[in-house]
DNA sequence: GCGGGGTGGTCTGTTCACCAGACCGCTTCT
DNA sequence: AGAAGCGGTCTGGTGAACAGACCACCCCGC
């Protein structure tokens, strides 16, 4: 899939992983959907992305377990499976590494564990409890770097206010108080 | 870079690492580096990749800092630099990921840390000190999924006794006798 | 000095994926 | 009923990846 010729002949995982998560745009995708966007028009909007392309992403990803389309009538949502959702160390990871590798270095996003209520650090252990919370457990809130790449998209704006990851992002763009 | 139009414009520093190591093949070609892989044909015979896409490879990782070329003389050495290495959590994770969630999941290696001499569990974590140790102290060796996937160049024949990560594959490595 | 092999590429034509944008059936709102 | 939004599909054009040929440079033995 992702790479043709010669990958699944790779004598390791991360090829098959690749094959999976390695195109073009799929890990924007996921990391959409961990914030909470499960609309196509949702991600099309803040990705920018073409919509044959959107749709054959979320086809593969639907047809490899990560994803699951819900929703009987014509709008159906996307949501991430437990294998999904175990593609967060991974997204975290290179997140981080563009954050502190790339010009212009304060992080755009934060993130803290929500029963501690405490910033996660570099390894994505909780600084009080020492655990590694899921994605399930965290909130994300702007950061320092977050006005530098403003966008305009209802994603984006309902991303400007402290939000659950997992939870969905609400429409009608009023504030999540959790 | 990776994905064209439309993704320097995302607000997270995921799209901006995706630009230097989204690319097809990028994240196979350091993951080799890592294991010890340095020069341009033992790349090409490894990955089954074509000259031209490695050159490319190479040359971009060059220009975002990723790897170095030492030349000596006309066979370069191409080394992670610090912002390469800084890598090997997003690769680590997500050869975890297709371990755990492609068909066919025994591990294919195995990363013990050297001053421990203990496994490191799915997070990374030493069993014994509970650190997270960087790739320099760590040491590869084949799983029990290792052999479904033999491949007969001289860096996969390398591969198959234990490895210090980092330090390079031997080229007049013995040829294996069990 | 000279030939041969290995290394590290570049240069072709072909195939394939991505892109913008038009189009379309279905659902929901008014 | 009419209009707008949603979730796609279907084009033509463009750029990237592929296999494979070709080539310059270095090093070795002689």
């Amino acid at each position: 899939m992702a790479l043709g010729t010669g990958y699944d002949q790779q004598g390791c995982y991360l090829a098959r992983a690749l094959e999976v998560v390695g195109e073009r745009w799929t890990l924007l995708i996921l990391r959409d959907c961990f914030y909470g966007v499960r609309r196509f028009t949702d991600l099309r909007e803040h990705l920018d992305i073409s919509r044959a392309v959107l749709t054959d992403r979320l086809d593969t990803l639907v047809a490899n377990g990560v994803l699951t389309r819900e929703g009987s009538g014509g709008h159906p949502e996307y949501l991430l499976t437990t294998a999904g959702r175990a593609l967060w160390p991974t997204i975290f990871a290179l997140s981080k590494w563009g954050e502190q590798h790339t010009t212009g270095s304060h992080p755009a996003r934060l993130f803290s564990h929500a029963a501690c209520d405490t910033d996660i650090d570099d390894a994505g252990q909780c600084r009080t409890c020492g655990r590694i919370p899921g994605p399930e457990d965290l909130v994300v809130r702007p950061g320092p770097g977050a006005n530098a790449m403003r966008r305009s998209d209802r994603v984006a704006r309902a991303l400007e206010r402290p939000h659950h990851m997992l939870t969905p992002i609400d429409p009608a763009a009023d504030p999540i108080t959790e």
